[in-house]
DNA sequence: TCATTCCCGACTAGGTTGATAGGGAATGTG
DNA sequence: CACATTCCCTATCAACCTAGTCGGGAATGA
């Protein structure tokens, strides 16, 4: 019950994107160094990330990455999908072709349907903006004020 | 986002464990029938759910396995558990020893944490006694009076 | 004594993951 | 045009994990 490293760089990458200054793009390195992932390996996620719609590129001298829809609009849930093709599918597994039946079959099968439920709303409905917006929240701020 | 086969053959295990006359022994042999899980690796399993204080066993002719405890009180998250480690933990991804800091990185793991959390309590919370039931619905058996 | 049944560890084929490597294509600069 | 820069794309690989097999040992009861 994990995601992948791809996932998971991919997250940090979009992450930073969101957090710099809108149309300011960031090079591979610069993403590879704060985000501590190799530039080869971040190499294919950002590609994949741009296949998906997420990210826009440019090439040549002053190129670089940036988003390419707002970060209200980017979901955890999204981006996982992207990497790592399925969210949360448990009941695939006792849903599987060949799976017989046996006592309980239909109840395990929609208990674990139930949870991927909720877990695939729950990561479909964080968007990064919000994911970042925590990161800094507001009663900390009103305290150093 | 899945869970492993051995989880999987050992929720079937107990479920029809379960749904045999209290008292009654079955046999590897029976259980693989049942489940569709070869033998010897169902064994494994049994094994594993034995000594988790799940299962009782007894060898010899006429020898078998029953629940060591009634099917109310062992939960799928119990059998999940024993099995393959941990049930949900997206949130050691990012908590890893070794991650850097990056905008968003809290916010990711508090997003993580709260879903690490709802998966475990749904999964903790199901006992195998609820799901037998709810294979037959009540309002079915109604119907068929 | 012997068949039965569970107990236990070793082993392995095959797939997945995380990552590296190397060259190609576009783009801006002088 | 020539060239440096930066993204684009595919191939390859070692390490690890999973699902499963195999062979024998130990307890139990007839």
């Amino acid at each position: 019950m994990k995601f992948s490293k791809k996932s998971e760089y991919a997250l940090r990458a979009v992450l930073i994107l969101a957090n710099s200054p809108p149309n300011k793009t960031l090079q591979i390195q610069e993403l590879s160094e704060i985000s501590g992932v190799s530039v080869k390996f971040l190499e294919q996620i950002l590609l994949a990330l741009k296949k998906g719609g997420i990210l826009r590129s440019k090439r040549g001298v002053g190129g670089g990455y940036q988003l390419d829809r707002p970060a209200r609009s980017i979901t955890l849930g999204g981006i996982i999908k992207l990497l790592d093709g399925d969210l949360c599918n448990l009941s695939n597994a006792t849903d599987a072709p060949g799976t017989p039946e046996y006592p309980g079959s239909a109840g395990l099968q929609t208990c674990f349907r139930e949870i991927d439920e909720q877990v695939n709303e729950a990561l479909q409905e964080r968007t990064i903006e919000e994911v970042l917006s925590m990161d800094r929240p507001k009663d900390i701020l009103a305290f150093e004020i």
